[in-house]
DNA sequence: GGTGAAAACGGGCGGAT
DNA sequence: ATCCGCCCGTTTTCACC
């Protein structure tokens, strides 16, 4: 990892479909050299996969909520039952286990308020051991950005 | 937008890279009318870009920060402001106007707690106008997750 | 680790159904 | 609007530096 595959992450981050010649000539690379790092990133997990930037709103996806949630008990076993639960519920984009005064954050995309109340009436509400929740409405997404090299 | 457009998507987000045969395949459809639904995808703004999945730790950013901000100033100066400067700070990956007790949301992707500590202290401490703010580490990311399709 | 060229492959566009 | 096939650019390999 040096500063030249850092350069190659940073215009598959941009556009993940540029030709391997474009990327080298951004580089200042030929091709082949280009596509040896890009497969040498992928085998050690530093690139995890390709995937496309959709638009929310687009998708129908007019709502997005964070939930701040205080779960009951903290072993382990909860904790693995709880993230098996979340990876179940599509709508569940991110969920982070963190410090401080509550427990878990999780970013949810639903289409409206109305199929928000339905997803924390018939699926989080539905979980057990949830002490508290509170939820917050994206007003406005102020930024969106690739990871720092 | 039909449900075959939400296939290809689907397709394209657990592999952006695929061969359009491939996608083709996966959802019934030949090359030709996969890359016509594909391209007027991207026209009609609902595929933005293409990128890359990187794995954070392998890139030496070793700690997430949630950070909960509230601002003294409400107005649309403020907002644009406050805006323009959070995306001159790369690692800054996220942020979100938000409902509720506070005002903002980030993500922050940071080397370590040092790096963090500089970037409060250089960065964002020196926005004016910030009337509290609360750090949230992430201890353990449980879901990193597509939009439902 | 880099280049450059050759072979294999897939994308991009026509015409037919 | 989907399929088929042709052509050209790109990917991927390989011998050489």
């Amino acid at each position: 990892m040096d500063a030249l595959d850092r350069k190659i992450l940073a215009v598959l981050q941009t556009n993940a479909r540029a030709s391997l010649q474009e990327v080298g000539q951004a580089v200042g690379l030929s091709s082949s050299p280009c596509w040896e790092r890009i497969r040498k990133l992928e085998a050690a997990g530093v690139i995890e996969g390709y995937t496309v930037r959709l638009n929310a709103q687009a998708l129908g996806l007019h709502e997005t909520v964070l939930v701040q949630l205080t779960l009951d008990s903290h072993t382990d076993n909860t904790l693995e039952k709880f993230g098996e639960t979340l990876a179940a519920i599509p709508e569940v984009v991110e969920a982070y286990l963190v410090s401080g005064e509550y427990d878990y954050l999780l970013r949810v995309a639903v289409k409206d308020t109305r199929d928000y109340e339905r997803l924390l009436r018939e699926r989080l509400y539905k979980i057990k051991g949830i002490r508290h929740s509170k939820s917050s409405f994206v007003l406005r997404t102020l930024k969106k950005a690739d990871l720092p090299l």
